[in-house]
RNA sequence: GCGCCCGUGGCUCAGUUGGAUAGAGCGUUGGACUACGAAUCCAAAGGUCGCAGGUUCGAAUCCUGCCGGGCGCGCCA
């Protein structure tokens, strides 16, 4: 697929502008929450009305004054000056060909602009196993990957491994704690360790099983393989886990450094060396970049390595994925790579916060005592496809309750399943048609007769499938993968209410096979909408 | 005190980035299975979009000030 019904009209509407007024301008195309006002809408008029001193329904009239591109049957002018368009039969039919011509590529846009892109998400400490937030960093993350990988971006996916530093520094004396314990040895437990139970069970799995191996690193490489077979099972791939120790050894920190002192941005203060993020970024502070006692703070680190996603892999952009704890580091990190020459090339992505939710309440947790509900934990309550799905159904910047008991209803009551259920109905029905012996072999390439697709509730769904590439490019470019969820809710909704208003295999052969190819169609959609998703389409359930 | 996020039917959330009569799901109430899967469908009730100003043809959306909730504010990462 190369270009959308979306663009196909806004390159028409910048033409007429142009050819009318001389004048560009980015026309706004919605879908009119209204079907009577047709498939697609825009308020151009309104927003010409004071360089071309008319009145919005003239302008409407003089831009609708030849003809309208081919995908449309009509255009009308509505209300105070809008421009509504219907889609042609001919292209819902066609549409509906092609999708079941191509149902792998479906959604996918190839495209001139092209970047290379990454996306760096979860990068957790690999100090114990990983936590609810993760999960949706997770989710998210690689959503938003398949989303920008499926407009036509190059998209690589990181998880930054912070195998260096104070934490994993901790973590090797919390594990050295456990192991003296378990030998009965009398020592105490360092200030501020981690006091997870996980950490006395790996204890004693290092005593039985590789006791010659040096504790610090086996342990860090136990709780690293963990972390990435989760992921893994959570449907969500890295290309790349680029280690932050090895990084250090590079010699990049230093380089960096020296160029932001040869830029006059850092300062000493009480023996530390400080940037001075608030002369670039009002929003910043200054922070610490090397410690009074010579070692590196985390904030310079990260800057040399955000340099080097830009200097040394070339990427256009790069977005990160934070938690909501690491909000002062936006406006940081953002600050210094515009000291560095890479303005509005780095996104962050500020994730809020899950709140678990339990017979109404919240559960509550706590990092410091070790209390918390694991990602393992969570998957093995209530199963990968829901909890993709309740962290897709949120936008990024909104607060979300995770309501486990919800989650765990394999009914009506869970969005997922309902989504789900379409699409194995679809299947059944497939299947029955075949029996019947309805020839579905090469729906796509046979001459079905998709004029026979004339009832309302037919119409709706030859509507709502073709707009599904405009859902796929608002979430892209927008960032926000909960589009899909909501848009793949809507269509199961208007197969549902088909389903049980019309057979499918009826007595006319025409319509059945009519049918079978519009089914089919909606299969497809709903199965590459999953997909991006990260959420198994079940032939059966 | 400063910063970030949020405030939309009883509950959880959308609202196409300033557009047409504010929409879903759950819950509630009442209906629908002797033909393709009832994990479904149909219908009804339920709203001063936290409050008050402002910007304009037009505001749930933008600006200002309050109110309420969550999180952060370290020479930790």
């Amino acid at each position: 697929m190369k270009i959308s019904i979306e663009q196909i009209l806004i390159q028409w509407l910048n033409k007429r502008t142009k050819q009318l007024y001389d004048i560009e301008i980015a026309p706004e195309i919605f879908e009119p929450d209204n079907f009577e006002f047709g498939d697609l809408s825009t308020n151009l008029p309104f927003k010409l009305t004071k360089a071309v001193r008319k009145a919005p329904n003239i302008i409407g009239q003089e831009i609708l004054n030849t003809d309208i591109p081919k995908i449309f049957s009509q255009a009308q002018i509505a209300g105070a000056g809008y421009i509504n368009f219907w889609l042609s039969d001919d292209y819902l039919h066609n549409n509906i060909i092609n999708i079941n011509k191509h149902p792998d590529e479906w959604g996918k846009f190839s495209t001139e602009y092209s970047k290379n892109i990454q996306i760096e998400f979860v990068s957790a400490n690999p100090t114990g196993p990983l936590n609810i937030v993760s999960a949706r960093a997770a989710a998210v993350g690689s959503t938003i990957a398949n989303l920008l990988e499926s407009i036509g971006h190059n998209v690589i996916t990181e998880f930054y491994v912070n195998d260096a530093g104070n934490q994993v520094r901790l973590l090797g004396e919390s594990f050295l704690y456990r192991i003296a314990q378990i030998k009965g040895e009398n020592v105490e437990m360092p200030e501020d360790g981690y006091l997870g139970e996980y950490l006395v069970d790996y204890a004693r799995e290092y005593i039985e099983k590789s006791p010659d191996e040096n504790p610090n690193e086996w342990i860090l490489q136990k709780i690293l393989s963990e972390q990435k077979e989760i992921l893994a099972r959570f449907r969500t791939h890295f290309d790349s886990w680029f280690s932050e120790s090895e990084f250090r050894k590079t010699g990049k920190v230093e380089q960096v450094l020296q160029r932001l002192i040869d830029k006059g941005l850092v300062y000493e203060y009480e023996g530390a060396k400080w940037f001075k993020a608030s002369q670039i970024n009002l929003d910043a502070k200054d922070f610490v970049l090397v410690k009074s006692d010579g070692q590196w703070a985390y904030g310079l680190v990260d800057i040399a390595y955000h340099a080097n996603k830009f200097e040394e892999r070339g990427f256009d952009i790069v977005y990160t994925i934070l938690g909501p704890d690491h909000h002062g580091h936006k406006a940081r990190m953002e600050s210094a790579m515009k000291a560095l020459g890479h303005d509005d090339k780095l996104k962050i992505i500020i994730l809020q916060q899950v709140n678990l939710i339990e017979q109404g309440n919240k559960v509550k947790m706590s990092k410091r005592a070790g209390k918390i509900i694991t990602m393992d934990v969570l998957l093995e309550d209530v199963g990968v496809d829901a909890a993709r799905y309740f962290f897709l159904a949120r936008k990024a910047e909104s607060h979300l309750d995770f309501d486990l008991d919800l989650a765990r209803k394999t009914s009506d009551e869970n969005p997922v399943y309902y989504i789900q259920y379409a699409y194995a109905r679809i299947q059944s029905i497939s299947r029955f048609a075949k029996n019947k012996g309805v020839n579905i072999e090469n729906i796509e390439t046979q001459s079905v007769d998709l004029s026979m697709l004339t009832r309302p509730e037919e119409n709706n769904l030859c509507r709502k499938i073709t707009k599904y590439s405009i859902s796929v490019q608002n979430a892209a470019e927008s960032l926000q993968p909960h589009i899909i969820p909501f848009y793949l809710l809507e269509l199961a909704k208007i197969f549902h209410n088909f389903y049980t208003k019309h057979k499918v295999v009826c007595d006319d052969e025409k319509l059945t096979l009519a049918r079978v190819a519009l089914i089919s169609a909606i299969a497809n959609i709903i199965k590459c909408g999953l997909a991006i998703c990260g959420i198994e389409a079940p032939n059966e359930m």
